[in-house]
DNA sequence: ATTCAAAGTTACACAAACGTAACTATTAGA
DNA sequence: TCTAATAGTTACGTTTGTGTAACTTTGAAT
């Protein structure tokens, strides 16, 4: 018994995503939101009581996904398995590494923005367990060096989505020089 | 015949650049400028006319300064000493990656930010030549591999400064993995 | 067809950042 | 010591974003 909506979830969720990759965290207004969903400012104020809230629960469903994702990566038998469907997430979604940075900056303005920013660094907890099995997988099966911190290991992975491909290399070269450069690095062997 | 300065310009790029990577492009506030050099915002008037300008003549003289340090890197003979003496200009200054990522959302709002982002592009132009000397050099040495695009190459080196070293291992550790996940890969070889 | 709850809009008051004009302060040199 | 040039401040109007209240619109259920 209400009125359709203009715009549903998914659709604000998206236009979020662009706004903060193009504007940055102090740069998202609802003013530009409004804009890019076609409809009054105000309205957005009948869902989210301010933009700390709205972003924090955009964090919380983007990192759900992701970590829905990964589960399914964990789910491969074997270590390389494994490594090739993660970089197919990581190059799905080419953005997470840099929402994940703009969530650490919302301040807690209100109860339930604290509470999202709680349950995204539970989020985040299980992330890294769910990748140290990973990591786990394959020193276990001696094909990933053991002498390298894991930080640097996920780091370098996750890393590789923000090189810009400036010369219009296609995807699938694109990608797999990237691992090509992680697993065996990009100096000639002996 | 003049009064005294309260800031010189090193402590205002220094508080530029302080203030960009904490708020970023759109957070980036005369105000906070002034808080941090305490002196009144107007007072940053009487040298530019407004952000874009201050910012534009900040990211050409962070650029300049890393042209000249990349130039001494290309003056050492091997590809090895480049190399090293590369990852050392890159982690003495953590930041360039991202700065020059802000450099290019500033918009030509007059003339001086026009010209001044018109030089920024050839000194990028530069660094890019630069970096391919580097990378010819490497190759002829039969020491970096030839099947990987310079992008890449590139992208990878200057991305590891943007791994969050959260679990406190020590600066020359950390530098150390990286240089060796880069050179030979994170697999087991053979 | 009527009702009423949710969707949406318009309009207002408030706060923060911007840019400028008119002022005061400092200091080297005549 | 007087002056001129530059540094800095105060104060104002403007713009942009925020949050809310009072309104209208829509459409499924009765």
């Amino acid at each position: 018994m209400a009125r359709e909506r203009k715009f549903s979830n998914r659709e604000l969720y998206q236009a979020t995503k662009e706004l903060l990759l193009s504007h940055g965290y102090e740069g998202y207004t609802f003013t530009l939101l409004a804009n890019q969903l076609d409809v009054s400012r105000a309205a957005i104020y009948k869902y989210y009581e301010n933009k700390e809230e709205l972003l924090s629960e955009y964090m919380l469903y983007e990192l759900t996904n992701f970590l829905t994702k990964l589960k399914e990566v964990n789910k491969e038998k074997t270590f390389l398995d494994q490594f090739h469907a993660l970089f197919d997430v990581i190059f799905d979604d080419m953005s997470l590494y840099q929402l994940r940075e703009i969530g650490i900056q919302i301040p807690k303005v209100n109860k339930k923005v604290a509470m999202n920013k709680q349950k995204i660094s539970h989020i985040i907890t299980e992330l890294y367990t769910s990748l140290q099995h990973f990591i786990d997988l394959g020193r276990h099966e001696k094909i990933l060096r053991g002498d390298i911190p894991s930080n640097i290991v996920l780091g370098m992975i996750f890393q590789t989505v923000n090189i810009p491909n400036t010369e219009g290399i296609s995807h699938q070269d694109w990608v797999n020089s990237m691992k090509d450069v992680i697993c065996n690095g990009m100096f000639i062997n002996e």
